[in-house]
DNA sequence: ATAGAGACCTGTGTGC
DNA sequence: TGCACACAGGTCTCTA
């Protein structure tokens, strides 16, 4: 599934062709999402206008009719989740770039019909992802978001708070950073890649990156810098394209070739001063790449 | 409370 | 070519 940055990417395509434009109708072609989509929920966006396409963590956020505290429309796109525009005759050119008019499949679950003829198509073949609504001011306590852990982005992302966490977990960090609930929005890639350029091990044990006075060690420092740098990074690629994930105009993102471990088994740790040999373990049922000669 | 396993669902790639 | 199996960007629920 798209990881933040893929989610950021796909944000900032959705953006400038949504906002401003009226959902006149809401077309549910498969209903049963990972949940069921809830009661009312194509009423509840029929005739909104969408003001803004936002982003917390891995959640896609379409605020409708915001002078009047209209619904948002929280969007997860799980592991396969993906949307193309289809069928607009006039759009600008600027918008245009986005036209498709590939036939519907049986994996086309939500089509939603916007104004000017143009349809804004949900995609999602194994159906991880789902859709809900939020009120708008109480997003934090939603049951979706009222856990979510730090945004891994710039100084959101703070080491005396992530020691706070990580005080006395005995969880591989691979499983800590994992955690939602900890930092929101990294996934399998993007922990995979901080911890090879924090040049930590994904098996130690988390606690071990906080000093006995609570403070952050200067590993957790500089775990928070890895991470931070890497998601940087890879917004500026357009994210990470493997198997599924394509931007909305059916763009690809480019980081994937920056990889130093994903997926990566057996290739030479790229860091010029190692001689290891990148390896795979399972933890907690998920693949990890890792260098066990430089990352401790 | 916390760590790990299994479940959800479908598609794709690999090896026999 | 067909078939069985492993594995895939996520995360919720259950078990120790």
């Amino acid at each position: 599934m798209p990881e933040l940055p893929e989610v950021e990417t796909i944000r900032r395509g959705l953006a400038p062709v949504l906002e401003g434009r009226s959902i006149e109708a809401v077309e549910l072609r498969r209903p049963d999402l990972r949940f069921p989509l809830p009661p009312g929920f194509a009423g509840a966006l029929e005739g909104r206008r969408i003001d803004h396409v936002g982003r917390r963590a891995k959640y896609l956020l379409v605020e409708t009719d915001a002078a009047q505290r209209g619904p948002i429309l929280v969007m997860h796109l799980g592991m396969t989740g993906s949307f193309r525009f289809e069928g607009a005759l006039n759009l600008t050119p600027a918008e245009g770039r986005y036209f498709d008019n590939k036939k519907k499949t049986i994996h086309d679950h939500v089509v939603f019909h916007l104004d000017g003829g143009l349809d804004l198509v949900f995609n999602d073949a194994r159906r991880f992802g789902f859709m809900a609504l939020a009120e708008a001011g109480h997003l934090e306590e939603h049951p979706l978001f009222a856990h979510l852990g730090l945004e891994p982005t710039g100084n959101a992302l703070s080491a005396s708070e992530l020691a706070a966490k990580f005080a006395g977990r005995k969880a591989p960090l691979k499983a800590v950073l994992m955690d939602q609930r900890v930092i929101a929005g990294l996934g399998n890639i993007y922990v995979c890649e901080a911890l090879w350029r924090a040049k930590l091990s994904p098996r130690r044990a988390a606690g071990t990156l906080v000093r006995q006075d609570g403070q952050p060690s200067a590993r957790l420092i500089r775990l928070v810098e890895a991470v931070r740098d890497v998601i940087a990074d890879a917004v500026a690629a357009g994210g990470s394209s493997l198997r599924d994930y394509v931007q909305a105009d059916g763009s690809v993102g480019r980081f994937q070739e920056s990889f130093a471990v994903y997926d990566r088994e057996a290739f030479p740790c790229p860091r010029p001063t190692c001689a290891g040999v990148v390896s795979r373990i399972v933890q907690s049922g998920r693949s990890t790449f890792y260098c066990p000669v430089c990352q401790r």
